[in-house]
RNA sequence: GCGAGAGUGGCGGAACAGGCAGACGCGCAGGAUUUAGGAUCCUGUGGGGCAACCCGUGGGAGUUCAAGUCUCCCCUCUCGCACCA
């Protein structure tokens, strides 16, 4: 029951000042969101991302945590069994900074962040149940981080290797792809460089088929989302086609999605990283020039890149390849604009009928052959490459072959002939989890001259990480924590010889991609309490910004089907019902410090109080486009019973009463701390977060009387106030009897009557 | 360039399923109260017109008794991806 009283002074001023902190004491007092496993009720899996304790809350967390709180409230007083937890994704790269800048421990500062994020969310009444909250950079949770990619390993499904990184030279650190703006480093602006390091990684791509068709099974998901990630993931079918090399035992394999082009394949390109580019030239003359190309390949930014008009730099590596649907004997080169990572690492170029061959063609005087003929007109692709629809010429026994119709018949060809095989391709890469930084989960592995990558036991576990005297990263490219020897050197587990710690952490998105788990049992003795998390999950909401629509958001799906398929868990989505809140404009752009129109929950809570902050979040706008909480217009609603409560003098006691009671439990969600007050001065026993909603009796809503609009030839020419259960006959009667309408069909003639019964007359008159 | 979404008063934005466009709020105007300002309350508020009426949801066509809503073309803006073979 409610301990507190309401408070005197409060009572003829709206004081939340006076109000807000009593109650949110209470309410941590008491434990009032406290989460059951045990309750009869069905369950409501209400999950908000969970935040990044850079400093205080900002105003995007007051918009997307007030949008998931009056879900989670509603929820509750519907009559479900809520839980909304709260953790924070606490490992990251600006504590390191800090640590550097301030000389404080990335801990200490990680620590003072999440206390007062806390504080905040307290303040502005969030439903949190506080015993679930946990933090991923404590080694009670990275344990099981490290735990769940012991098992990623054992499957298969993690792997390392060397690969080229973003490096900023000046913050000395390697970049994740969205850390990257524009090809400049998004913190310090410096102009970002590949490095080739190794690296750890997932295979996300084998699981892009499934998380393509998984979008399918979401229908909670905006299709906006779905469009993101399906071009994401970028699946596109087509064939793979051997090419062999003229005097050489080696073959190049190529991936075409217009496989009715490949009579028109003038020359080949291999990416510049391919393993062949470097075996062509090899003890050839052309060795020298490959070499120095591929540096200045590499030295590139992604800013020249950029700058130059995407204009492609190649070489030709003087080999011929063996065109095997003709016979020809085509150049190999090697240019930058062939990327090793898609498909093959090699295409067949086809100038004639593709933009980038075509220009690739052009600059270097390469040939140029039409094989696909546009049905009506001409195109001269000498000059211009034609990639529309048409019928194949050149292509010996399939010239005349309308296409795109050709290309599955080309495919069952080259499949008789043994020359290719009917193939898919992914956009999607496997995901480079190793950063090169402190502060983060250390990677349970250990590398061994002879044994290679063995991992730590798992009854070893946590690998804890150490403290640093100094977390200043270095021009290596390896993390601070290489530095730490005592750490680094240990004895391998297989054969007991000297071997050294892998030194990168993981990227924080591992964390966040199982996080949601482990709310369902935060205290458990294993990697997720196993039951609860069948109870729980899948999670029946999920709130937070679409500019993760392509990482963490993938990331979690990708992760929840692995757990599924090494027997885990029995299901395969995490959240089927996803809602993206927008941005939170201030004079027409985001709120950022450096553009000055950075205005804090903090002072808008300390002004004016957390209900107002609330609400008024909650008024200014649709939460997103696509979803159907429309929380402006429940609030409308609300303004308007207001107004009619208050309108209404001669209502009795009693039915004010029910009115207003009504009113404030619905007030509750978005409300939370004047709707509490309110309800204990309407004499109510105990907390409205307790209390059933209000439920409408339809008897009561039955209006007798209705607004019959008339129309004349579909123009409004009166308002008839008529019976609900009116007829008919008796509408157009009606209509018929208004001297507005008569005026409008006096002398001519009604050729034609529609009838919306009870709200709708026209009259279509000639 | 490819893909997706959005254009409604001075502003934020409503409009279930094709059936009264502009809910609700902000702002503004007039009035009440007040020494004044602020606050509060009442009334009005898409444009034109004294009025009857006419016009009006980015522009243009179309379907329909009826279009903000459906179809086609165009314009503008936002977002995502961007040498992905």
């Amino acid at each position: 029951m409610a301990k507190v009283a309401p408070s005197e002074d409060a009572i003829d001023r709206y004081d939340p000042a006076a109000i807000e902190p009593r109650w949110a004491d209470e309410w941590e007092r008491v434990d009032l969101y406290r989460a059951r496993e045990d309750s009869p009720k069905p369950k409501y899996y209400c999950l908000d991302m969970f935040p990044y304790p850079s400093g205080d809350l900002h105003m995007g967390h007051l918009e997307a945590f007030t949008g998931g709180d009056v879900i989670a409230r509603y929820k509750w007083m519907r009559g479900f069994n809520v839980l909304h937890p709260i953790g924070w994704d606490a490992f990251g790269l600006p504590a390191e900074n800090a640590a550097i800048a301030r000389r404080i421990h990335p801990k200490e500062w990680t620590y003072a962040n999440i206390e007062q994020q806390a504080r905040s969310f307290k303040r502005i009444g969030m439903s949190f149940d506080w015993s679930r909250n946990f933090n991923t950079c404590d080694p009670d949770f990275y344990r099981w981080t490290q735990w769940l990619f012991l098992k990623f390993h054992e499957a298969g499904m993690a792997y390392r290797r060397s690969v080229a990184v973003n490096w900023c030279p000046h913050d000395k650190t390697v970049l994740a792809n969205e850390q990257v703006v524009n090809g400049r480093c998004e913190r310090c602006g410096t102009a970002v460089t590949k490095r080739n390091f190794p690296s750890w990684f997932l295979r996300e791509s084998d699981y892009a088929q499934r998380l393509l068709d998984g979008l399918d099974e979401l229908p909670g998901w905006s299709d906006h989302i779905k469009t993101i990630q399906r071009n994401w993931i970028g699946r596109s079918e087509g064939a793979d086609v051997v090419f062999t090399i003229d005097g050489r035992d080696e073959s190049i394999e190529v991936f075409t999605t217009r496989p009715d082009t490949l009579w028109g394949a003038t020359f080949m390109v291999l990416a510049p990283e391919h393993p062949l580019a470097h075996a062509l030239v090899h003890g050839t003359p052309r060795e020298a020039a490959f070499a120095e190309y591929l540096e200045r390949v590499k030295a590139r930014t992604e800013i020249d890149r950029l700058a130059l008009g995407k204009r492609k730099e190649g070489l030709d590596s003087g080999a011929r390849a063996i065109n095997p649907v003709n016979g020809e004997h085509i150049p190999i080169w090697v240019a930058d604009y062939v990327l090793l990572e898609y498909g093959t690492g090699a295409i067949m170029a086809v100038p004639a009928h593709d933009e980038r061959d075509g220009e690739f063609a052009r600059q270097e005087g390469l040939p140029i052959r039409e094989v696909i003929r546009p049905k009506e007109g001409a195109v001269d692709v000498q000059s211009e490459p034609y990639v529309g629809d048409g019928f194949m010429v050149n292509s010996g026994p399939f010239d005349g072959t309308p296409t795109p119709g050709g290309i599955p018949k080309v495919i069952d060809w080259l499949e008789e002939q043994g020359l290719g095989t009917r193939s898919v391709r992914y956009r999607l890469r496997d995901w480079n989890i190793s950063r090169q930084r402190y502060w983060g989960c250390p990677i349970p592995m250990i590398l061994c001259d002879k044994d290679g990558e063995v991992p730590v036991a798992m009854g070893e576990l946590p690998v804890l990480l150490p403290d640093l005297e100094d977390y200043s990263p270095t021009d290596s490219g390896q993390s601070p924590l290489a530095k730490k020897t005592d750490w680094v050197n240990v004895t391998c587990p297989a054969c007991g010889g000297p071997a050294r710690r892998e030194t990168d952490t993981f990227d924080t998105f591992v964390d966040s991609s199982w996080y949601f788990f482990r709310y369902a049992g935060p205290t458990a003795e294993a990697w997720a309490d196993r039951e609860k998390v069948e109870y729980w999950m899948p999670a029946d909401h999920y709130t937070g910004g679409i500019t993760h629509a392509t990482g963490h958001l993938i990331y979690s799906r990708f992760f929840t089907k692995v757990l599924h398929d090494v027997g885990l868990i029995s299901f395969d989505e995490p959240y089927p019902e996803l809602l993206n809140q927008g941005m939170v404009i201030m004079g027409g752009s985001a709120m950022s410090k450096s553009r000055g129109n950075l205005v804090t929950p903090g002072e808008i809570v300390g002004r004016y109080g957390a209900d107002c902050a609330r609400v008024t979040m909650l008024f200014a706008g649709p939460f997103e486009a696509d979803v159907d909480w429309r929380f402006n217009t429940a609030i409308a609603k609300l303004m308007m019973l207001t107004n009619e409560i208050a309108d209404a003098r001669d209502a009795s006691d009693a039915d004010l009463g029910e009115a207003v009671g009504a009113l404030v439990r619905m007030l509750n969600p978005m409300a939370p701390f004047i709707s509490q007050e309110l309800w204990l001065r309407l004499g109510t026993e105990g907390y409205v977060q307790r209390a059933d909603w209000p439920v409408a009796d339809p008897a009561l809503i039955k209006v007798d009387h209705v607004t019959m609009v008339v129309q004349v030839s579909g123009k409004v020419r009166d308002k008839i106030d008529v019976p609900a259960d009116i007829g008919e006959e008796q509408m157009k009667e009606r209509a018929l009897a208004s001297d507005k309408v008569r005026a409008h069909i006096d002398g001519r003639e009604v050729v034609k009557t529609v009838i919306v019964p009870p709200k709708l007359v026209n009259l279509v008159v000639r």
